[in-house]
Order: C-alpha cells, then sequence, then structure tokens
DNA sequence: TTTAATCTTGATCGATTGGTCAAACTTGTC
DNA sequence: GACAAGTTTGACCAATCGATCAAGATTAAA
C-alpha cells in the first residue's frame, strides 16, 4: 500500500479514481453528514464497487477526513486574505464577493463544513481552537483599529465576523429552502447571488459607515 | 392503538413518555439527522428500551415527522407575527429578538431544521413551497411598502429576510465554533447573545435606514 | 511479448439497525 | 381486591452496513 499513501507518485489512474470519489464523497456526505451516508451510495455515485473505493481509502474514516480536510482549506483561505491595513469597504466587499462566489461555486462544500459543525465538530475542534481561533482574533484587531480611526460604527467585531459567515453560507446551506421559495427555472440562482451581493453591500456598507 | 392516535383523550404516562421521546428525538435528530441517528440512541436518552419507545411511535420515520412538526410550528410563528402595519424598526427589531431568542432557548430545534434542509428537505417541501412561501410574499410586501414610504432604503426583501434568518438562526446552528471561538465558561453564552442582539441591531438598523 | 505491479470485484463476514412479538409487569377502574 | 387495560422488555428477525479477501482482469514497464 506504500505507492497510494507513501512518497511515491501516485500513478494515473489513483489520481483520476481518487478524484473521482473525493467528489463522490462530498456530494454525499454533504447532504446526510458522516453516520447518515453509507460507502456503497458514494461507490455508485463514484461508479465504482465498495471493494474497488477501499483499495483507495481503507475506511470510512479516512475518506470523511480527506473530504473535509480539502473544504476547511478552501474555508480558510478567504478569511486569512482580509488585509488589516485595507480600507474596510474594500477589504470587507472583496471577503463577502469570495464568500458569496464560494457559496455559488461549491455548495456543497459549505453544506459539509455546516454538517460536521452540527455534529458537533468532532474532527473539527483543534482547528477551531486553534487556526481559526488565531485568524479571528487577527482580523477582529483589525476591526477594532477601523473602528478606532472612525472608518466604521462601534460594534462586537466578533459578531460582525459572524454576521458577514452567516449572511454568505447561508446562500449555500439554505439552498433547498431558497429553491422552493423561488422556483428553480433557469437564471433564478445567478440573479439570486447578484440580489444576494447588491443586499449585503447596502445594508452591511450602510449600516457600518458612521452617520 | 386507538388510544395512542385517536380522539381518546392520552393516559399519564403516554403524555409523559411522549414528551421524553420527543425530547430525545429532538436531541439526537438534530444532531446526527434522521439517517444518521438510530432508535436505540433516542431510547437511551429517552430512558426506556427501544420496543418501549416503539410503543408509543410505530416507526422511526413517524416519530422523526412529529419532532420535525413541532419544530416547523416553532419556527412560522415569529415570521407571521411581523406587522405590515407596524414600524419597520419595531417589527424587524422585534422579530430579530425572537428569533435570537429561539436561537437561545431552543438551539437544538434550529439544528433539526437546518439538518432537515442539509438533506434536501424531502419532508419540508409542501410548507416551504406553501405555508412559508405565502408568508414570505405576505412580508416582502410589506417591506416593499417600508421602501416606498421612505423609511428603508431600497433593496431586495426576499433578501433582507434571508439576512435576517441567516444572522439569527446562526447563532444555534454553529453554536460549536462559537463555543470553540469564545471558550464554554459561565456566562459567555448569555454575553453572546447580549452582543448577538446589538450588534444585529446596530448594523441592519443603521444599515436600512436612508441617509 | 513477457512479467510484475496495479486494479477490480463477487463472495463473505461480524456487527448493527429498524422492527416484531408474546409474556410479564404495572396501572386504572369498579 | 379483582380484573381489564395499559405498559415494558428480552429474545428474536431480516436487512443493511463497514469491511476483508483472493482470484481474475488490466495496466505499466522492460
Amino acid at each position: 500500500m506504500a505507492a497510494v499513501t507513501g512518497e511515491t507518485p501516485r500513478t494515473r489512474i489513483q489520481q483520476e479514481n481518487r478524484e473521482r470519489i473525493l467528489k463522490a464523497a462530498l456530494d454525499m456526505f454533504s447532504r446526510t453528514g458522516y453516520r447518515g451516508t453509507t460507502l456503497d451510495q458514494i461507490a455508485a455515485a463514484a461508479g465504482m464497487s465498495k471493494p474497488n473505493m477501499l483499495y483507495y481509502f481503507r475506511t470510512k474514516e479516512e475518506l470523511y477526513r480527506s473530504v473535509l480536510q480539502e473544504t476547511l482549506e478552501d474555508w480558510l483561505t478567504p478569511f486569512a486574505k482580509l488585509d488589516p491595513d485595507g480600507d474596510p469597504s474594500a477589504e470587507l466587499g472583496a471577503y463577502i464577493s469570495a464568500k458569496l462566489a464560494h457559496a455559488r461555486i461549491n455548495p456543497k462544500a459549505s453544506r459539509l463544513f455546516a454538517n460536521e459543525i452540527l455534529q458537533g465538530a468532532p474532527l473539527l475542534e483543534k482547528t477551531l481552537k486553534g487556526r481559526l481561533k488565531d485568524l479571528v482574533e487577527e482580523k477582529s484587531k483589525a476591526i477594532r483599529a477601523w473602528i478606532a480611526a472612525g472608518k466604521m460604527v462601534p460594534i462586537e467585531p466578533l459578531h460582525l465576523i459572524y454576521m458577514i459567515w452567516a449572511a454568505t453560507q447561508h446562500y449555500a446551506d439554505f439552498e433547498t429552502q431558497m429553491d422552493a421559495l423561488e422556483g428553480t427555472e433557469p437564471g433564478t440562482r445567478e440573479k439570486r447571488f447578484e440580489n444576494a451581493e447588491r443586499t449585503l453591500f447596502t445594508v452591511l456598507f450602510n449600516g457600518l459607515k458612521p452617520r
């Protein structure tokens, strides 16, 4: 099994099949979570047999961890890019846009993350209390500096961050509800994200701007 | 079985045990969803045997539907109360407060709802496209009237509604993440909700108020 | 073309899961 | 207290689930 997990380069088939499996796993785990998803379901979605899939990922948990690790990196990257030396409108605007783009392009990653949190985040505790906490403290400090410079109304930075996370992720996580309310005709989702960005920019920028 | 499902009044034991089971089911289903939760887990949490529990709720699905029905009523009630003839600040303020109170008092109900939506809302489709959609259209009309009367900046009503749902429910649904970031010392959660309300009021009211 | 390495999968396994059932126990009513 | 109604549960069941294994098929390298 060294070729599968060690330093040896992966074969063509391994690369292809791992990608297929990871994608299928994301599709499935994002809907019904770890316990509620079966290996047979993922294998079927990946277009292979269950033992074949287990040739590449030895256990269900190993597969889940791999998928979750990828989605976590996607989640953390835009947040890390928030520049404390920049202008609040520009920085927050860029972050909101990046989060909405993520919600649009990869809603299942967002839903996987939400699912893991709902389940008590057993596999994320270390990251939440480590990297994420550090990032949150760093960005909170930046927000405080913006407030002190009179560029923003006085508010709790942590809760502004929560507000942005909530407002943007909601478009991925509650997509089913939104589809039910708005219908699923062609163009509806695109229009939804245009309206989302416009609304969030209007309310948040107007709301944060001193009077 | 007539005594359990018909018009006959429920016995003392039936009332007590049903409540116990429903509470245990909410605790469990809100974390791992329908498929990921086992009847044994719920029965253990309710302090009884699985067959005993199945004496009161014939199947897993019947139990799940009962819990979900209760949580849905809790979800819809505050929204229905939004008065179109009232003042935007007062009405939205009351709604936000009610939603935050719900997130604080009954986070598991919120999480059950989120879980059901993540799973594609198989049991909620009728309500989402019916009652909720009707309510959303009614409240959107009210918001449009507020905008026309110059009481609010021009924005898409639907997306303001999403924003409020997202910002408030997040405190229940992502509680695990917040606990990880903020710690769980006594008083932390109470303080969190005070800050939540203050921040949401500041940003949303300031944001919606014309300049 | 040969051979070694890699990949695929039907059959199988032990454990788990949603249920069923009948006997024993408990509660309610007269 | 007697008896009917209601409640509880150990034992059991078929199906499902995460996994294992060995044999056959395919791919890669020489």
